[in-house]
RNA sequence: CGGGCUGUAGCGCAGUUUGGUAGCGCACUUGACUGGGGGUCAAGGGGUCGUGGGUUCAAAUCCCGCCAGCCCGACCA
């Protein structure tokens, strides 16, 4: 196919858009790939939609490859799985919610794992049949309460779902395995920056769980990887590596002391530095108790936890439910405060907390031996060297405490540093959880019934297009990727002699004869503003004829690497069909 | 949900303080020139000024309500 500029309904803006402030939302908006139609709804224009077909195409092709079977679910579904799994009331606000005319209840799928799990039960019956992969390419639906960055994060989004089913846990991460490598393929085809990293599965459950990131500065997922070795993980997956324990029997007795005023961590060390007590503490020193209380999933009373961590740390919040998932966290109320008088806000120590039976986790790095400086359960007195495992012993660890650039990487080699990604993959061991609500079994060899286990592996198709354009851009505009570019070639006629149209003609052909897609910027407007167009688009092989051809040459040129090169213009075609591949 | 900001032509904005014919740039139309880097000149078309009410001889402008959007945070795969 040949493409006229002329005739594409296309309108470059030359001014970026109010409501954008990451680069490939401004310039998918100024290029005229997408243009908003309600807060995170978004509809695609002729040069979005062949870029986003592109990837479809990739991600298809992968899929296929590794004997993925694809079909497509409603995006308007009843009410009824959704109520079964838990998850009609579990997702909240984030479900759109609609009634037909019979007042009966239905959602737009904000993703489709209960249609999996009972059209597969429907079909299949027999340990035969198994294992089985099936994938979607679908629009999902999510009302965020706050949709931005363009179609990076929008409320109707395109998303490549993909489930695995099978007979045993064996068979499962095989599954795992089999989608982690074509997650690679395509995300290497599409010529991705990305790491993947550990990840917790969230409230879906399951065990095995991996994120794909796509490195970006804008990108809303911090993770942290090791300076020195392959070591990457996103934030609430970072386990602490302890230090060494130290010998009890070498440490002072613990010692009470009077700290009046001294609530934070701040005003307790710079009190005991004014001591004299013959040394310098810092932050660090200082073991911090924070009260919370839990609510399991189902009950309706809350228990009571303290948490321990080094005093120059923060509860991390996410890490903290992470850990503590899926119960429910709150902080402790004044009420709350004054119903266990025990609780000295501000001098909480190990000692009340034990005494009254309150479950007390620590941080990984409070272990055996270790003096603290700590709440001694009494306003105005903090105790000294306070020995884990002396004078205290925590009920177990938890991993709440932030992670900061700089500490040691849980795989023993080189330290820490944070860096941010948009995720566009995400695998997942789901399990047996959906398979349980919908009792999706096999009948085996031994005419008994078994349990189906599932793998869940999704990619953001849409947010794959924001997320190329936000790694592979200059200042003049989007540089796409050949797999993924509108178009596999973007002529410019420079000038306007009736022989660079003729030739510009003649080389369009002579590429849509063999296979390529071709935008020819016919239009009667000044070169500059071609070149311009045809930056800002982003196709990276550009073919400028102008006055080259009184010498008889054409101009190839290639947004990647900025070269420009003349070539004579009977061999246009053949140059640029090698340079397209 | 909390904090901040903003609604004026398709897009980007000024005008609001101090009420008095609705403006600029881009885009669009017509003509002329120009033709390898968003070119020049001339002439045009296009706006319920977010919305409802109020004050006033007169409201984009002042007052009250509502709605919407954006940004930061919370939340979220």
């Amino acid at each position: 196919m040949i493409t006229r500029m002329s005739a594409l309904f296309l309108r470059t803006l030359r001014e970026d858009p109010a409501d954008a402030e990451l680069p490939s939302h401004k310039l998918l908006v100024r290029a005229g790939y997408v243009r908003r139609a309600a807060p995170g709804v978004f509809t695609w224009l002729p040069l979005g939609l062949r870029v986003l077909r592109n990837i479809e195409r990739v991600v298809r092709e992968e899929m296929n490859a590794i004997g993925g079977q694809e079909i497509e679910f409603p995006a308007l579904l009843p009410r009824e799985p959704y109520e079964a799994s838990g998850r009609w009331t579990e997702y909240g606000p984030l479900l759109f919610r609609l009634k037909d005319r019979k007042g009966a209840d239905y959602l737009l799928g904000p993703t489709h794992e209960e249609l999996f799990a009972l059209t597969v039960k429907g079909e299949f019956s027999s340990y035969k049949d198994y294992p089985l992969f099936l994938y979607q390419i679908q629009t999902k639906y999510r009302d965020e309460a706050r949709p931005r960055a363009g179609i990076l994060r929008g409320r109707e989004f395109v998303m490549k779902d993909s489930y695995s089913f099978d007979l045993d846990d064996e068979g499962l991460k095989q599954s795992y395995q089999r989608h982690r490598e074509a997650y690679v393929r395509i995300f290497d085809r599409l010529q991705l920056n990305y790491v993947i990293v550990a990840a917790l599965s969230g409230a879906m459950g399951g065990s095995e769980s991996e994120e794909f990131l796509a490195e970006s500065e804008f990108g809303e997922d911090t993770f942290v990887r090791s300076d020195s070795s392959g070591y990457a993980a996103n934030v609430e997956a970072v386990v602490t590596s302890p230090p060494p324990e130290q010998p009890i029997g070498e440490q002072p007795p613990a010692v009470d002391h009077l700290t009046p005023n001294t609530p934070t961590i701040q005003t307790l060390v710079d009190h005991l530095n004014g001591m004299d007590l013959g040394r310098t503490f810092t932050a660090a020193d200082t073991l911090k108790n924070v009260l919370l209380k839990l609510r399991q999933p189902g009950s309706t009373e809350w228990e009571l936890l303290a948490i321990g961590v080094p005093g120059d740390r923060e509860v991390d919040e996410k890490r903290l439910e992470a850990a503590l998932e899926p119960a429910e966290v709150a902080m402790l109320t004044e009420q709350d405060f004054a119903a266990n008088p025990f609780l000295v806000k501000g001098y909480i120590g190990p000692k009340a907390l034990q005494d009254n039976k309150i479950r007390y986790l620590v941080d990984p790095r409070i272990v055996s031996g270790t003096a603290w400086v700590t709440g001694a359960d009494e306003a105005d007195h903090h105790v000294v060297d306070l020995v884990c495992g002396r004078d205290f012993t925590p009920d177990g660890t938890i991993e709440a405490a932030e992670v900061r650039a700089g500490d040691p990487s849980p795989d023993g080699q080189g330290k820490l540093v944070a860096a941010r990604g948009i995720e566009i993959g995400h695998c997942f061991q789901l399990g047996r959880k959906y398979a349980d609500v919908f009792e999706l079994d096999a009948l085996g060899a031994d005419s008994k019934p078994i349990r189906i286990t599932m793998g869940s592996y999704g990619i953001g198709v849409s947010r794959l297009v924001a997320a190329i354009a936000e790694q592979s851009h200059d200042d003049k505009g989007i540089i796409w990727p050949r797999e993924v570019s509108p178009f596999g070639v973007h002529i410019v006629l420079a000038g306007k002699d009736e022989q660079i149209r003729t030739e510009g003609e003649r080389i369009a052909a002579g590429l849509d004869a063999a296979g390529v897609e071709v935008l020819l910027d016919d239009r009667q407007v000044s070169p500059g503003v071609k070149f311009s167009d045809a930056e800002l688009v982003g196709v990276p092989t550009i073919l400028v004829i102008g006055r080259g051809l009184r010498d008889g040459v054409v101009e190839l040129r290639d947004r990647f690497t900025e070269q420009r090169t003349d070539v004579p213009v009977g061999e246009a075609v053949e140059r640029l069909l090698a340079a397209s591949r």
